[in-house]
RNA sequence: AGCCUGGUGGUGUAAUGGUAGCACAGAGGUUUUUGGUACCUCUAGUUGGGGUUCGAAUCCCUGCCGGGCUGCCA
């Protein structure tokens, strides 16, 4: 891309107030964000447009940007998930240097701005139950009341502080909370809790501390710590920004600018991180990295390629409004980049054996095949030929409708890099299930043209019967009928709008020889089907899985369902 | 109900006072040894009503609709 084309690529409006800030000279004109997820889930895709987000921008404006783990809840965070995060950041292909930081570096110095607060006047501790703090909240019309315990003196609160820390008081018997304003409109302003006991061993920290803070003193705190400039996150932290604002101003620290906007929402799917542990809990899939998550491990597995998310996270664009998007434009952004990287292979899921009567048994010769007609490089191979094949079912009818370009009785065909063959008889099995095709084949069609230059429209793939690999291929569709599951109707949980036929299971495909040599994720076009990979949970047995990443368009099918 | 926030083709996103554009999806076609790819054409939109203005998707008023908020989750 060059500088002119840059400029005319017109910016979200993120990008926007980014790019103004630098050349206002604000932060001296440093650019720094920060990709902070919490460990309790494995990433998913809308944590690659968040991630995409703030890589990005660090890139575009000469920055940086932070991995920092969330770490400020025990209860659900688990090494597991961290290690998990940084396996997918960087298999989306994203660099954060020598910058991992976990918001528990900052235990510390957030208690140590807690005592200042408490100093200040500005925080105290209170004893109130959770109902009771609930109660007194007050709701979305009425303000709420003050607690019993605000007016604590600074010793009494700096003393009691200093007790829930050593472990003195109970679970949930003592908070620490700011004086903020009881009857602010805004919920999150009506006192927060800064500090909350919890008996929990911390994977970091192990059981040194006995308080731990909430989301909302630790993650303006950890941006302002981390020099962080521009705070980039979902809409529903729209509400908690007064308070992010107000605690880096009531402790006087650097300012970070906190911007919200829409997360991505795809239709077909669930997009939360409580949802799918359901999901995976419940056995609804096979873990978090089944093929048919969302989560990115689950769409590696399934033989999603980083570039294929990242344009994809590109593609869906940003802003404030609320956004559901078509699962069609993800699988156009898989297609789209498999299409130039995969490279072909010849494969039938439903086989049919096709005798080709005219051919000398025993022989067996070699033809040439494209290994990538999008990309020059990629080569040809040679795939054994034989008297004896299979194709696939699919391209078989007896009795054909109009414009149906494959076999058919007394019709012919091109097998792809092979010959030309013509259906002559068609031999059936006791059930009256077509068991076998007996055909004859142009010896002068060698290649896939024949010297007299007829026209044959319709050409197949094949497997040869000799040589062809047996495997097992996992079908994945879908993982829910029901275009916006988040939402079904009232008193219907989402998952009763699981698609019964998210994973369809071909036990006996056949595919050409040179499938055996793929790599573990290593993309393939199975011609004319679609696009395949092998699954990274292989059979001791040695036998191959392979996983359909994305079928090929089919407008064919389309046309012949009206 | 109160507060916050948002409304541009089916979906998503541009245009910030001056020709409503792009992508996906949909329809049709050309090319093709993948009914793939590529290419071409078409369909389709500014939430309603007022106002300001020579001119409004854009500014103002008002209605309507969607989303968020009453965790010691993040």
């Amino acid at each position: 891309m060059n500088e002119s084309e840059k400029e005319e690529k017109p910016l979200d409006f993120i990008r926007s107030t980014v790019k103004q800030d630098q050349e206002d000279g604000k932060n001296e004109g440093r650019v720094h964000t920060r990709f902070p997820p919490e460990p309790n889930g494995y990433l998913h895709l809308g944590h690659a447009k968040s991630i995409c987000l703030n890589f990005g921008i660090a890139e575009e404006f000469n920055g940086l940007c932070n991995l920092r783990l969330d770490d400020t809840n025990p209860v659900a965070e688990k090494t597991e998930y961290a290690q998990a995060i940084m396996d997918d950041l960087r298999w989306l292909g994203f660099d954060w240097e020598e910058r991992l930081f976990h918001a528990s570096d900052y235990f510390g110095q957030l208690h140590d701005w807690a005592v200042q607060l408490i100093q200040d006047h500005k925080a105290f501790v209170c004893d109130l139950t959770f109902e009771e703090m609930r109660e007194l909240r007050g709701n979305l019309i009425e303000p709420g009341k003050e607690s019993p315990f605000r007016d604590r003196t600074v010793e009494e609160n700096l003393d009691l502080f200093q007790q829930m820390k050593e472990g003195a008081f109970d679970e949930g018997s003592k908070t620490l909370r700011a004086k903020i304003d009881m009857s602010s409109p805004n919920l999150n302003l009506r006192d927060p809790v800064l500090y909350r006991i919890l008996d929990q061993e911390h994977p970091r920290t192990g059981s040194v501390w006995k308080i731990y803070p909430s989301y909302d003193f630790a993650h303006g705190q950890s941006d302002s710590i981390e020099g962080i400039t521009h705070s980039l996150c979902t809409l529903e932290f729209e509400h908690h920004r007064p308070l992010y604002d107000w605690f880096c101003e009531n402790l006087g620290i650097h300012h970070p600018q906190q911007i919200e906007f829409a997360r991505l929402n795809l239709n077909y799917t669930v997009m939360s991180k409580r949802k799918m542990l359901r999901l995976v809990q419940e056995g609804h899939v096979h873990g978090w990295d089944d093929p048919r998550m969302p989560t990115l491990s689950g769409m590696r597995r399934r033989g999603f390629t980083a570039q294929a998310i990242k344009n994809f996270c590109e593609r869906v664009g940003l802003a404030k409004r609320e956004n559901v998007i078509e699962i069609e434009l993800l699988e156009y952004c898989l297609r789209d980049d498999l299409n130039k990287k995969a490279v072909r292979r010849l494969g039938v899921l439903n086989p049919l054996k096709i005798t080709i009567e005219n051919y000398p048994s025993g022989q067996t010769e070699e033809v040439d095949a494209i290994n990538n007609p999008e990309d020059e490089d990629a080569g040809t191979r040679k795939i054994p030929f034989s008297r004896e094949i299979f194709i696939d079912r699919n391209d078989f009818m007896e009795d054909p409708p109009k414009k149906y370009f494959r076999l058919a009785p007394g019709k012919e065909v091109r097998l792809k890099y092979a010959f030309y063959i013509t259906c002559k008889e068609v031999v059936k099995d006791e059930n009256s299930e077509v068991s076998e095709l007996i055909c004859t084949y142009d010896p002068e069609s060698r290649g896939g043209d024949s010297p007299d230059g007829r026209k044959v429209k319709g050409t197949i793939q094949w497997v040869d019967a000799r040589s062809a690999v047996a495997c097992k291929v996992n079908l994945y569709d879908r993982l829910f009928s029901n275009p916006n599951p988040e939402d079904g109707e009232e008193g219907k949980d989402f998952v009763d709008c699981l698609n019964p036929d998210s994973l369809e299971i071909v036990e006996s495909a056949l595919v050409e020889p040179s499938v055996q040599d793929f790599e573990v994720g290593e993309p393939m076009q199975l011609e004319r089907v679609g696009y395949f990979c092998i699954d990274s949970d292989q059979p001791e047995d040695g036998s191959l899985v392979l996983n359909r990443s994305v079928a090929m368009r089919d407008s064919w099918a389309k046309k012949a369902k009206k």
